[in-house]
DNA sequence: TAAAATTAGGTTGTGCACAATTTAATTTTA
DNA sequence: TAAAATTAAATTGTGCACAACCTAATTTTA
């Protein structure tokens, strides 16, 4: 496949990947709605429910988003009552999120969402673990490129 | 994998998809910088170098984003002079966006998009076609589910 | 230890992405 | 054929995503 091929949509893999990617959420929406969640949100709790405290960079590595996506994002859950922001009085330039009772009990309702949406991809769960490494592999392949400092 | 499981990061194929979709566009950027482009103002030229012209409806259609999206970046794109849009004489509801001598000619320089990213993603050619094929495939079964009527 | 460099988080501004609604044109149907 | 329904695009408003820049705290190093 010459580069003139790999200019078509269809041979876009990176295209496939962004139209996947905002397919997946539309999938989630219904239910992320119910939880009174956007799915950056989601993911932060998803964090917070394997770290419990972590900082804003700390959270920033996980997935990948910068402060000027972080800090105001993580300003509103704070005003929805999910997480509570404490500078850290160890090192004043660090911010710690913490989940509050309410962010902590989200996970229950939150599992509905794996287990309801999930089926829906259509994949055996051989097939889902086959694509998931699939994608962890080139994500690394790519920071390899974009990381070097 | 029980839905607990499914909860942590590392096991979520959408946050996987998710996180590489940014990680490609951030691989993109500098070639996009240098064609003055965001990525989907780059998507939207690639379906009018294969179509010549369509309606906003059908560019729609091909990129799965609403006229919310579509309208004020065709606006900045005709801003720019890559396109013009013009309301469709036989239907006033339509408008019909084409591409200017200078859409038409950026493919030139867009080609280096494929040609120097690709490499970067670490694939064979063999590898690159499976990963695109289950994400079409992907996709149409999320389709399935998130376009009925 | 004072100046320089680095780090963490915040701010500002632009451009998607999408829900919800509006407007005007066209098609359907009673 | 007039009213109702549908369609295409535009508008409004919210929330990311990210570049560029700023501020203050901490660390490095001369």
């Amino acid at each position: 496949m010459n580069a003139e091929e790999f200019l078509k949509l269809e041979n876009q893999l990176c295209f496939a990947i962004y139209a996947c990617s905002r397919e997946i959420t539309r999938l989630y929406r219904p239910i992320l709605d119910d939880l009174e969640l956007t799915y950056p949100q989601f993911l932060t709790l998803a964090v917070l429910w394997e770290h419990q405290r972590l900082t804003v960079k700390e959270i920033s590595q996980h997935l990948q988003l910068d402060s000027g996506t972080l800090t105001p994002m993580l300003k509103r859950m704070e005003a929805m009552g999910v997480l509570e922001r404490k500078r850290a009085s160890e090192d004043e330039r660090k911010v710690y999120i913490e989940l509050t009772n309410k962010g902590i009990h989200l996970k229950k309702k939150a599992i509905q969402l794996p287990e309801k949406c999930i089926p829906h991809f259509g994949l055996s769960e051989h097939q889902y673990k086959e694509l998931l490494a699939s994608m962890q592999q080139l994500i690394e392949n790519l920071q390899q490129v974009t990381r070097l400092t």
